[in-house]
DNA sequence: GGGATTTGTAGTGTTCAAATACAAACACGG
DNA sequence: CCGTGTTTGTATTTGAACACTACAAATCCC
């Protein structure tokens, strides 16, 4: 990138994100906050403004500020419509799909369901293209402004899109990238990604504004996966795999017959296990409904299991509290919300498996619903449409292996 | 910082580091490199040269460049003159220190040693500065290019440089890095960082050259401590305190009795670990050389020893391995050497504990000499003066905990 | 209604890199 | 020994972006 370009560039996604985050602001605010001159920051803005990246905010928002002496100034604000970003997740017996506006607000959401039909990755991208068009256009986004599409599959993901296990949905070695980007042309950034992987990406914002940069993402459903953000970015390790918790070992005394690996962390607090170990105790329940249940009931077996899983759990915390260091441990997924029942002992487990003074992370359920890992995929492509591509930054040779797909070049607005 | 003045600096550190990582080169091949004008790269050059930061290469070296067609292009390098870096190493009865310069290359060692002492931190700060003095002296190096001083102690240091626990020195709630910056006023930037971080940053140039960018480090003396690079860059968490690896559960047949967290990976691949087990076994070394003899020696104690001590190690990277999927391990410290003689075993250990067909990270040995963390520090002090400063390009808005010291006002250029 | 205060904008200057043109240094071939 | 081709290094011009200054516009307060 030629360099004057370059810096323009840093400074248009330093007003983006600003706004982004800080919501509505007239020139003279970004001037401050972005340090910079007021005669700069205005330049910006008009740019900004000529490719409809910014527009003038809705005279009520934002609350023209408070010591209102001088000249007020106009407030500017991103335009949502400028680009919409749709994620997805695939699962068993349903798809679901978000779509996001510039500003990060869902405008719209479907759910495809179809009993426990698994399904296969052509039949996944034929149902993907359908929801994507409709969703489109119940949610009056012009097609054209579609930023691209983000899919979660709940397995094993490498950096080229291809799903090298996804047990519960029966994938295997699937090339799941190339048969979305075919049977998808229009949607230009395609990306695949970890269900986990997904479910941390919608979290770290709400992280991000309460100034936490590192943090552990457990999801626990049938498998546990997981994510680390280190300085308020995923990291990925070398194939995209880093954030495999579910296969730590936490001890002997597993429960889940069918593991392949026994005495792993998923072993113990993945869904199948703790059910088990209630049947194994005396109790009947099916799902973590029922669970809940027998344990609001007092029943023995729903306590002693769930100490059992709280104990787990903490083990394998404490080993990756001390491998991290993190502020936090986001739990999200079904089983999390297990957590609220358990929160002491667990803490406490972490706790007595560290050495003293060592400090424990903050435990939090996430309060993202069901789509949450459809809603992080959204995110990833809206992160990237405003990122600083460092790339062109300071040229290629500065590291950052590609994520998930090749280099976008930038360029943010439209062919107009 | 003034917006040309960044993309200046940005400009000059991808001219200077590579110089650094591929040796002199002139003008011409420096702007084919950098993808800029002949004319920017020599306006660069004149500059740096003018800064006394490059200068020319000796002619003998560099071979000027083979298919020799058209007018020779003057070769350049970094001047090794321009910065020193100084890096130490505390332990029980001895410290180490070193100095690099500017080309990263070892210009000279100290070692003091007194037997067994334990080292109060006023005693080691005096040491230090005679050391320190003693090894500028010898070396040559003008004192006022003396860019800061790094120490390596072995325990916890958090960002401030407190050292929260060093147990083989007797630390505890030390505020080290004061301490040093009281005693050596005359050195600037002074850091404390941990033996295992220090380790690591001593490592991370050979993996660059060979193009690994995730790896594990792993640093096994009488305690186990580690370090984890994502994307050629060392992970810290939230205190500083990533890395520690010996705490992680391995199983219930440990046997230092002495360990705080039972059944660590530390109570069992410690050196004192390993000693008694072998004890308990009918072995009778009584430190790391009598132990390899006795294994050379053929003896069923120490081969049940080591099998043991792979097994433990295998199941402790094979958790590390499905959580950051890095593609490398170097192990490092007195203990290393053990992996040459079981190397084949502890690779069939993690791979047993993983799913088929998840990559298994090379296994290296550290060839690195004793003095290795203090080159490591160093290194800290010497990448940190090359290093974009990413504060003054993105502002400080753009994030990056700070790292163990406050921000450093770039200024590579001495006050001439 | 006048003063204080803040916002937005226009014009000027500076610092870069890009682009171009040209002189200098060498190899090669006759 | 000398011209030709090739590459290097440098001088000059041009353009992009921000910093800075000055000033008009809009509002509040008295």
């Amino acid at each position: 990138m030629s360099m004057p370009a370059a810096i323009r560039h840093i400074n248009q996604t330093r007003l983006l994100e600003l706004l982004l985050h800080e919501g509505p602001m007239s020139r003279a605010d970004l001037a401050r906050r972005l340090d910079m001159m007021r005669s700069t920051a205005g330049n910006l803005v008009s740019a900004l403004e000529d490719d409809r990246l910014v527009r003038d905010a809705p005279s009520g928002a934002g609350a023209q500020r408070a010591g209102g002496v001088g000249r007020p100034g106009r407030l500017y604000e991103l335009n949502p419509e400028h680009s919409y970003f749709c994620g997805a997740d695939i699962g068993v017996g349903y798809v679901r799909i978000v779509l996001l506006d510039l500003q990060a607000r869902i405008v719209g959401a479907k759910l495809w369901q179809d009993g426990a039909s698994r399904l296969g990755p052509e039949e996944a991208a034929d149902i993907l293209r359908r929801l994507v068009a409709e969703l489109t256009a119940s949610s009056g986004a012009a097609p054209d402004r579609l930023r691209g599409l983000c899919v979660a599959v709940p397995g094993l993901l490498d950096y080229a899109g291809t799903v090298l296990r996804a047990p519960i949905l029966g994938w295997s070695h699937v090339p799941f990238l190339d048969i979305l980007q075919r049977e998808l042309p229009a949607l230009d950034p395609i990306l695949a990604a970890n269900d986990a992987n997904a479910f941390a990406n919608a979290e770290l914002p709400r992280l991000r504004g309460e100034g936490v940069r590192n943090a552990l993402f457990v999801w626990i459903d049938a498998g546990v996966g997981g994510a680390i953000a280190e300085n308020g970015k995923l990291i990925g390790g070398q194939n995209g795999f880093a954030g495999e918790f579910g296969h730590i070992y936490v001890g002997e005394n597993e429960m889940d017959a069918d593991s392949p690996l026994p005495g792993t962390l998923e072993s113990f607090i993945g869904r199948e296990a703790l059910l088990a170990r209630n049947r194994a105790l005396g109790g009947e329940a099916a799902d973590i409904q029922g669970f809940l249940e027998e344990l609001a009931a007092g029943r023995p077996s729903a306590k002693q299991s769930i100490a059992i899983w709280s104990d787990a759990l903490g083990r394998g915390l404490a080993d990756l509290t001390s491998i991290f260091n993190p502020a936090r441990v986001v739990l999200g997924g079904p089983v999390a919300p297990l957590l609220r029942h358990c929160r002491d002992r667990t803490v406490d487990a972490i706790r007595r498996h560290l050495l003293p003074g060592h400090p424990i992370p903050e435990m939090r359920v996430s309060p993202t619903g069901p789509d949450a890992a459809a809603i992080g995929c959204a995110m990833i492509l809206h992160r990237r449409f405003l990122d600083i591509d460092e790339n062109l930054v300071f040229g290629a040779a500065h590291g950052r292996a590609e994520h998930q797909a090749a280099s976008v070049i930038k360029n943010r607005s439209p062919a107009s």
